[in-house]
Order: structure tokens, then C-alpha cells, then sequence
DNA sequence: AGTTTGGTGGTGGTCAGACCACTGGGTAGC
DNA sequence: GCTACCCAGTGGTCTGACCACCACCAAACT
């Protein structure tokens, strides 16, 4: 009863996973060839082919036909796919909620923002260009979300943590959906988009003042003022 | 060139994940059998089982043999599973570090602290039933551990956030191993375990007492002290 | 009648083989 | 020397087949 018996495509994995944590695999490395890998783990080729499915869709590795150094599996570590694509299909299976999407967003991001005022000198380059480009007000309301994306994710980038990145990046490809819906939706479309230039230029001037909890609070109102206004009905 | 011809099992998945999302698929409900998928799509009934086993990956489906209600996909009301591989597999990949996973786990369960310690009545009932249990002395590491990510856990489900819930379990299940390594080389294991002990009480009384900072405060320590415990080692 | 037994159909799980598209390099021809 | 072609190796896909499993049901048995 103990032993049941591993599923072809879990040996497949667990095998895999293995020798990543062994270090026998590492990022750049290139997986056997489908075939070699089921002659040596002694399953069929389509078992192997799932596995590295769930790989490539997690974002672990990058397949290439042909022949070359672009061809083969190749491990590429790239969470933000993964992640978004976990959180999206979860979301689409209302197994979550969108406001539990936002309320963890905002609990990543008010952190994001009160380590890095609390850093002795942050490097906000990145952000510091994202945040000049959305100046400009003769942005589409698609550029401009896109450029709001890139700005929260340099803020995560900064604070130099590749988990709460893939998370955010994530989180926030998630509900994308369901911002682009609600932009179209906004009367006064300059009015927002100014408050939102402003609440920016406010929270990175917390940062770098060191003001962790007046930058974390400002945060928060702005990400939930943000889904409320993307969510709220104009009528 | 615009027109790349799409996966065959990215058809499948995209399809699943529509129909998903406009409510003609929702927990409970079983996917149409792989062979009636893969005729309906026009894909091979491979490309069909590659889509199917990132679902199962990803914790969205259930796969049973056989007839009956057990049989075939079925979509999984309340996901697990799925965060956790994810981060296990990017984290074995080295896209993430172990500090950054430690890190991320201190924002968001900071951020369910304070927002329990701020809430008027939390139900923290499983919480308290979990701390009861770890008050037993004569518990085993391994028990004990089992049971600190139990009471983690409650807190979170305390919350109601589902997101927080399943990124939270993630988090911990993916640092599960360096845990369990960690564990067997603490030298003075029940100083460790009454301190762990008496940091889990003082939380909840926090929370009681609506002292969100403070509760705060306290987790980043507690969680903090944790993995130094465990990463530290003895000599 | 009630019970046991065996068949039956439908499901996922797996494998083997075949073919295609793509890529890069080597080779024959110019 | 250069160009064009062919070739080998890779992932991508499909087809067909077989197995294990399980609920259902009819036939046989008690």
C-alpha cells in the first residue's frame, strides 16, 4: 500500500527538480534531449514531454527547436511567468478573490517601500526614469497602466528581493484583466492619471527621506485607491 | 510572421482557462474527458494530457481513474499545492534565494498580524487550538514543526485572505527541506522550542490586545529568530 | 428473493512509432 | 572563395494501442 506507484511524469519531475538542487543542473544548462531523457529515467517520451511542460509554464525552462545554442531545454530562470500564469488560472478558477489580490499586494508593496526607506541609499535609478517618462501627459491610458506596472516592479526590483518581484509582477499580470476593463470605465481620465503622477512622486519622496511608515501608508491608500477607481462605476 | 502558429497545448490551456474565467467551468465541475477535448480542440490527445498535467501541477484539477463521481479532472475548490511546487522548483533552480523567501514570508505575515490585531473580533479559535497543542512538551522536532506551520497557517486563514493563505503556505513548504535539515542540528532543541513557544503566545496576545505594531513587530522577530535558529549552526 | 460473480464501458496513464518544422553545419558544386 | 543544397538533431504533434482502475449491471448461484 506504501509504495504506490510514482507516476511516470512525477519521476520525470522529481528527477529534474533533483539534480537542480544537487547542482548538477544550473541555469544555463541544457536539459538531455527528450529521448535520451526516456531511454535513461525508462518512461515514454510524451511522460517526459509533460513534465517539461510544467517547467516551461512555470518558467523554468525555455524550449527551441532546431539545432544550436537557442535549441534544446534550456533552464532559464524567469518567475514572474510562472507566477502569473499560477495566479491568473487561480484566479480564473475563483479559487481567489480579486480583492485578496489587491489587499496582498498591497502587503508586499507597503514592505517593498518601508525596507527601501529604510535603506541606508537606495538606487532608484530605474525608478526614478520610469517615474520621469510618466510625466508625460500625452499618454494613452494603456501606456500609462503599462508604465505604472514598471514603476511598482522597479520599486520591487530596488528593494533587491526576486521573490516579492515574481510575486508582485505576478499578482498584478493577474488582475491585469480586470484593470483594462475597469480603464476604459473612467470619466475623468486626467484627473486620475494626475493624482496617480502625484501619489508617485510622493511615495519615492518618503523613500528618500526615510520615512518608512509615512511611505508604507501612502502605499496603501495609493495601490487601494488605485483598484477603486479602476473598479468603481462611473454611473 | 504575426500569425505563430499557436501550441497545440497552450490551445487547450488557453481554452480551459476561458472557459474558467466566463464561468462555464467552476469548482466541483469535471473537464470533458481527454479524448472528447482533444477531437472538440482539434489537438492530439497528447498536447491535450501536456495542458491537463499543468493544471494538476498548478493544483487547479484532480485526476481519477476509473468511473464515478472520483473519475476524470475535476476542478479543486480550495488550491494548494501549486504555490508551493512553484516556489520549490524556481527556488531548487536558484532563481530565488532562501533569504528572499524568509524575507517575503516576514512581509505578509506581518501584514496578517496587523491586519488581525486591527480587526474587531478576529476568530482566532484554530489559532488557539493549534497554540494549546504545542504547549505539549513531550512533542517530537518533527511534531513540532508540523504544528508551528499549522498555527502560521491559522493565522492566515484567520485573515480571510486566500491569497495570502495559499502564497504564505508556498512560502513555507518550498523552505520545508532547508527547515527539516536545519532542525536536527540545534543543540539545545527544548530552550529553542519554549522560546519559539513563549514568542507564539505573546503574538496572540497582541493580536488580542489590538496592538497592531507591536504584533507586528513581534512576528518579524519571531520568524526572524526562526531561521537563524535553523540556519545557524551549532559549533 | 437475495447474494455473489463476472462482464462491460468509460476513464486516465503510458508507451511506441511516425511524421513535421526548424536550425545549424557540412559538403558539393559553381 | 562563395553559394546552394542536403543532412542530422532537436522539439512539436498526432495516431494507435494497451493497461489499470472503477462503477454499474446483468446473469448465475444459493
Amino acid at each position: 500500500m506504501t509504495d504506490a506507484p510514482a507516476k511516470a511524469w512525477r519521476i520525470v519531475l522529481d528527477r529534474i527538480e533533483s539534480d537542480l538542487m544537487s547542482g548538477e543542473l544550473g541555469p544555463g544548462d541544457r536539459l538531455p534531449p527528450e529521448r535520451e531523457l526516456a531511454t535513461t529515467l525508462g518512461v515514454g517520451r510524451s511522460s517526459v514531454r509533460e513534465a517539461l511542460r510544467v517547467l516551461e509554464v512555470m518558467g523554468l525552462i525555455r524550449t527551441g527547436t532546431g539545432s544550436g545554442p537557442t535549441a534544446g531545454a534550456i533552464i532559464i530562470g524567469t518567475p514572474s511567468g510562472g507566477m502569473s500564469a499560477l495566479l491568473r488560472l487561480q484566479l480564473a478558477a475563483q479559487s481567489f478573490a480579486v480583492e485578496d489580490v489587491v489587499q496582498t499586494r498591497i502587503a508586499l508593496e507597503s514592505a517593498v517601500v518601508a525596507d527601501l526607506a529604510s535603506a541606508e541609499s537606495p538606487v532608484l535609478v530605474d525608478v526614478q526614469r520610469v517615474l520621469a517618462a510618466m510625466d508625460d501627459e500625452s499618454l494613452s491610458p494603456e501606456e500609462f497602466v503599462a508604465l505604472d506596472a514598471q514603476l511598482h516592479l522597479a520599486l520591487a526590483e530596488a528593494a533587491g528581493n526576486g521573490v516579492t518581484v515574481a510575486m508582485m509582477g505576478g499578482l498584478r499580470d493577474a488582475i491585469e484583466g480586470y484593470v483594462a476593463r475597469g480603464i476604459r470605465r473612467i470619466a475623468d481620465w486626467d484627473g486620475a492619471a494626475s493624482r496617480l503622477r502625484h501619489e508617485h512622486h510622493r511615495i519615492v519622496e518618503l523613500i528618500g527621506e526615510g520615512q518608512a511608515e509615512a511611505a508604507r501608508a501612502a502605499v496603501t491608500d495609493h495601490i487601494r485607491g488605485y483598484y477603486a477607481t479602476v473598479t468603481a462605476p462611473t454611473e
